[in-house]
DNA sequence: TTATATACAAACATGTATGTATGTAAACAT
DNA sequence: ATGTTTACATACATACATGTTTGTATATAA
């Protein structure tokens, strides 16, 4: 009973990348070897060795599949929403973040793995300059926003666009941080909206 | 040339400390072997398993030898200056910790490994539950200065003490994290005192 | 002065992760 | 119908990290 079809083949990768998440998010990256993985996945490390070059392609792979989509729901969200004051619109997205968080367990263990659960040396120190490059994209898109709000004078006008956008940008790093490892739901879990209002409100003219 | 006096051994068994932490950063954790930190120490795995009974044991001490101090020192800063008002107080804190990461490498190292190099599984998840407990007892500090701040009426009146916290806690360990992985310095290194002061002046009443 | 505990070094034994090589049955092309 | 490639499973060879054990020279206590 070997040999699957094409699309047989395409589930199992899928299944070793699903499987991959979960043991990663239970043991670290560094302790889960490829032979946890494969019997997660109901398979043997065989397999993975057929779909993967090794840990660090299916470390990517994982990766990918969920922090790729995510940037691009950021821009819908935040940029194209006309109608919408600037602020409030921000101020949804990032509540939509975290409860894309609280709804979504891939996007959770992703996130966790991502934080807490691996080292960023030698082959994986790439996944961190991408994540760095992705932040200055995300500031540059909170700076456009603040802009807006600024000419439609929603912004107190002691405060610049720029200044404004790093300082969301490292607010909402921090909370995603603490949310994250913040499990238990004592620190932030419980009311990561009022957070985020209270964030915004800061930045409101009235 | 065995068996050195008390205080040899004392010196031995910081070397091994600060060899532990400079192949951590340069390895990751989980990466670097007792080989390694032995070699770095010019001794033998030996020595390492007379003075620590394992790498966590050894990962605690290292962690500890620099946050346990970090903290009090907190508390001086902060809480001890009844001459200057408690926002300018607060700001210069927290320059005062970026500050030291730039010219305390053993600090730098620290965080980074803290950070990016270590994985939070098992036996040193319970560093990070030490970490989250560390987080909440500076917030109370945070607190009581913006409370402070509002008695002495220098905040802005519609924001409440345990918002502001929150929020500047979040700010705060969002910098560290960028600070700490943008190492090439073209994100957030090269400004961070304008990236605190802006903080701080969203929060001031004028 | 001698016995003992200390502070390691060196050697060993074991477990374990990795990569690769080989086997193989079924899908697919011809 | 048959050859070839695919999608794995199995087996093996190697490397390596860990923990432990043993050896030993010397500081220190008695």
């Amino acid at each position: 009973m070997v040999r699957k079809t094409k699309e047989d083949a395409s589930i199992t990768r899928q299944r070793i990348i699903d499987a991959a998440r979960e043991v990663f998010a239970l043991r670290g990256v560094s302790r889960t070897t490829l032979e946890h993985i494969a019997t997660e996945a109901g398979v043997t490390r065989g397999a993975v060795y057929w779909h993967f070059e090794n840990k660090t392609q299916l470390f990517n792979a994982m990766r990918e599949q969920v922090f790729l989509p995510l940037l691009d729901r950021m821009d819908d969200s935040l940029l194209d929403n006309p109608n919408i004051d600037p602020l409030t619109a921000m101020e949804n997205a990032l509540k939509n973040t975290i409860a894309g968080l609280e709804s979504c367990s891939i996007t959770r263990q992703t996130y966790e793995i991502m934080m807490t659960k691996c080292e960023y040396v030698d082959d994986l120190s790439v996944a961190l300059e991408n994540i760095l490059v992705n932040c200055q994209s995300i500031v540059k898109k909170y700076v456009s926003v603040y802009t807006r709000a600024q000419k439609q004078g929603l912004l107190n006008p002691k405060h610049q666009p720029a200044q404004l956008a790093m300082d969301t940008h490292l607010f909402f790093s921090g909370l995603l941080h603490l949310w994250v490892k913040d499990f238990k739901g004592t620190q932030v879990r419980a009311n990561t909206n009022a957070i985020i209002e209270a964030h915004m409100q800061l930045r409101r003219n009235k």
